[in-house]
DNA sequence: AATATACGCAACCATTTGGTTTATCATAAT
DNA sequence: ATTATGATAAACCAAATGGTTGCGTATATT
C-alpha cells in the first residue's frame, strides 16, 4: 500500500477536502455535509491523509478536527521545483523559435 | 476513466518519466532502459501521461520521441498557489505561539 | 441510567490500476 | 523480398481503490 502526497492528492474528493480544512480544522462530519457521500467513506479518505502526514488529527471531546498540515503541502511544490526552472527560463520559446529556424531552411 | 495531471504524477514510475524527459525527449525503448519494466509497459504510462496532456508525441521514422509539456505542469503549480498564501504568510509560527500560551495559560 | 451523537473499524463489492504475455503493424536495414 | 526493429493494441491477471453497510465504542445530553 503506497502512501505518498502524490498518491494522496490523485483523489479530487481528497483535493477538495484539503481545500476546506485549509481553511479551517473540521470534523468528519461536518466534511462529510459537503459531499454526497457517507460520512465512513469520508473517514476512509481523512485516514489515508493522516497516513501521508498531510493532516492532523486534533481530538476534542468525541469530536475529531482534523487540520491541514501545510509543510507537507511543500513536498509537493519541492517536486515542482526542478520543473519550474525549466519554465520559468525562456527555454521553451527558444526551442519553437529554433524549429521555426530549421522550417525555415528546408 | 479519470484523466487528470494529479491521477497522472500519482505513480512514480510516471513522475520518473516525466523528469527524464524534461530534460531530453527520449523513445519509449530509451526510456524503458532505465526500468525493470517491459516495453509495453512504459507505452502504457506515456499513453496516459498523453492523454492528460502532460506529453506530446514527436513521430521520427519509427521511433517517437516523447517531449514534456511543461505548460501542462504549471496545472500543479496553480493548485498550489491558493495553499503557498497560507505557508509564506507565518500564519503557522502563529498558531505555535497561540498554542504555546494556551499551554501556558493552564 | 438511558439515549443520542461522533467516530472509526471490518467486511464486502465493483471498478480501476499497473503489470504481464501474445499478436499486429509500420518503418529500416540486409 | 526478407528480416529486424520500434512501437501500440488486446487479453489477461492480481492487487489497490473508493465506495457501501453494519457494528462497536467513547463522549455528551436528558
Amino acid at each position: 500500500m503506497r502512501r505518498d502526497v502524490f498518491q494522496a492528492i490523485a483523489d479530487p474528493t481528497r483535493r477538495a477536502i484539503i481545500a476546506l480544512i485549509a481553511i479551517q480544522a473540521m470534523s468528519p462530519s461536518a466534511i462529510a455535509d459537503h459531499f454526497s457521500m457517507s460520512r465512513q467513506a469520508i473517514s476512509k479518505h481523512m485516514k489515508i491523509l493522516t497516513e501521508c502526514e498531510l493532516i492532523r488529527a486534533d481530538h476534542q471531546g468525541r469530536e475529531i478536527y482534523y487540520q491541514l498540515e501545510i509543510e507537507k503541502m511543500k513536498d509537493i511544490d519541492k517536486w515542482l521545483e526542478q520543473f519550474r526552472k525549466v519554465w520559468e527560463t525562456s527555454f521553451n520559446q527558444l526551442d519553437d523559435l529554433l524549429s521555426t529556424i530549421k522550417q525555415q531552411n528546408k
